[in-house]
DNA sequence: ACGTGTATAATTGTATACATCAAAAACAAT
DNA sequence: ATTGTTTTTGATGTATACAATTATACACGT
C-alpha cells in the first residue's frame, strides 16, 4: 500500500472549513478560474462557499504567502497568479532542487522507500502501456513525493512540495501524451537505478535533467498556452 | 540613495496589526524566544501584543505555512522552529539558488542596480574596515536583495527573500567578526565583478561558495550551538 | 491503587458586529 | 464641461460572541 505518500500538504485541509477554503481558492487560481488582477473579495467568496469571511480571509493570507495573491491594506486581495515566465523560472528551480533532492535521497534512502519506487514505476509503466493517461499525473506526483521523502530535509521537502503543487494544471496537460509519459517513466527509472546504485552525481544530474526535459516538451509542444491568455508586460 | 531597497517584505507588514503580530512571533521563534515545541496560545499571545484573537489567528496561519509552526486542528499551534540540520539544509539550498540568482542577475542587471551593489560594497568595506559590526548586517542583507532584485524573477527573488531571513538571527552573529565581515566583502566584490564582466558561469559559481564559504565559517567557529540546545533527533 | 466515565474548564473554529478606510457617486463651483 | 469637494457606499481590519472540540479534574467502581 502505498496510501502512506497522501498527497495532501496539510492534514487540517480536509477537515478545517479554513482548509477547504484555501485549496479551493488555490486551485481555483492554478486552474485559471480567477485570472490575472481579479479582485478576490471576502464576503463574495464566502458566500459562494456558505461560510463566514473569517476562514476566507485566513486562506487568503495564506495565500498571499504562497504568492499567488497580493493584499493591499484596507483595499483587497487580488491575484498574482502565474505568469508564462514564471513556470520557466519554476523549473528551473526545480531542476536545481529535485537533483539535491535526488543527491541526498541517494544517502538516505530507507529500504521501504526505494520498495515504494519501484512499485510505483512498475504501475506506471503499465498504466502507460495500456494509455491509461488519466493516471499518469497522479502517479508522477507519488513518484516525486517519495522522492521529496527520502531525501530526509524537511526544508527542501517543504519547498519540492510547493512548487510541485504550482505546476499541477501544467502537468497535468503534459502527461496526457503518451510519448511523454513513457520518456518520464524512462527518467524516473534512471533516477531510481542511480540512487538505488548509490551514484549521487548521476542521480542529481538525472533529476535536473528530467526536469529540463519535462520543461522543454512543454514548451515544444505549446503547451503552455494556457498562460499566455493573461499575460502583462509591465 | 537605496532606500529603494527596502527589506520588508510586504508594506502590509508595517501597518496592519496582523503584519506586526507576524513579524513578532516570527522573530521569536527565529530568535529562540520560543522554543521547539511551545504552544502558542491565541489569547494569551494576544494579550502580550495588545491585540484580539483575530490577527494572531491569521497570523499563526501564516507562520504554519512557512513551516515554522505547525496546527494541529483544534489543538492549538506549536513551534516547529529550525533545527540545527534544517541551518544545514538552507545553506545548500541556498548555494543552488543564489547561485541561480547571480546567474539571472548576469543576463538581466540594470545600470542602477550594479550601481546600487557597488555603492554596498564600499559601504560596506569601510564599516568593516572602522570596525562598525552593527552594520554588516543590514548591508549584508541589502547586498542579496538587491541581487534577488536583479535577477528580474519574482519566484526566485521571493524565495531567496524567505531563505534569508530564516538565518537571520545566525547571519547577525557569523558577522559580527572581523575576518568574516571582510571575508565576506570580499566575495560580494567577485559575484560582482563576474556580474558586470557578463561571465554568468563564474557569478553562479561564486555566489554558491559565497554560501558554502558563510556555512563552513559557521560551523568552524561553532556558531550555531544557539541552535543545539533543542534538538531532537527523531 | 488503578482505570473509567462524567462534568467542567479551557481552547480553538466560525460567525457576526462594529470601526475604519478607500473608492465611487453625487454635487457644487468655476 | 471639468475640476474639486462632500457624501455615500462598500469593502476590509479588528474585536467579540457563540459553537464545537479537546484537555483536565474528580468521583466512582472494580
Amino acid at each position: 500500500m502505498s496510501s502512506e505518500y497522501d498527497l495532501t500538504k496539510e492534514v487540517t485541509d480536509k477537515y478545517s472549513l479554513r482548509g477547504r477554503v484555501f485549496n479551493k481558492i488555490r486551485d481555483d487560481i492554478l486552474n485559471g478560474v480567477y485570472k490575472e488582477h481579479d479582485e478576490l473579495k471576502e464576503i463574495k467568496i464566502g458566500k459562494e462557499l456558505g461560510v463566514s469571511r473569517t476562514p476566507v480571509r485566513e486562506a487568503l493570507r495564506q495565500l498571499e504567502l504562497e504568492g499567488l495573491v497580493q493584499i493591499i491594506p484596507n483595499r483587497g486581495a487580488f491575484v498574482t497568479g502565474i505568469q508564462e515566465n514564471d513556470v520557466h523560472d519554476i523549473y528551473m528551480i526545480r531542476a536545481l532542487l529535485e537533483g539535491l533532492c535526488a543527491r541526498w535521497a541517494t544517502e538516505r534512502i530507507k529500504p521501504e522507500q526505494l520498495e515504494a519506487m519501484e512499485e510505483n514505476i512498475y504501475l506506471a509503466e503499465y498504466h502507460a502501456a495500456k494509455g491509461h493517461m488519466d493516471q499518469m499525473a497522479e502517479l508522477d506526483s507519488q513518484f516525486h513525493h517519495i522522492l521529496y521523502d527520502a531525501c530526509s530535509s524537511k526544508m527542501l521537502e517543504h519547498l519540492l512540495i510547493d512548487y510541485h503543487q504550482y505546476v499541477l494544471r501544467i502537468r497535468k496537460k503534459t502527461l496526457s501524451t503518451v510519448e511523454r509519459s513513457t520518456a518520464c517513466n524512462k527518467e524516473h527509472r534512471g533516477i531510481m537505478e542511480a540512487i538505488r546504485a548509490g551514484k549521487a552525481d548521476l542521480a542529481e544530474r538525472l533529476a535536473g535533467e528530467h526536469m529540463r526535459s519535462a520543461y522543454e516538451n512543454m514548451v515544444r509542444n505549446g503547451l503552455y498556452d494556457i498562460y499566455k491568455s493573461d499575460r502583462k508586460d509591465s
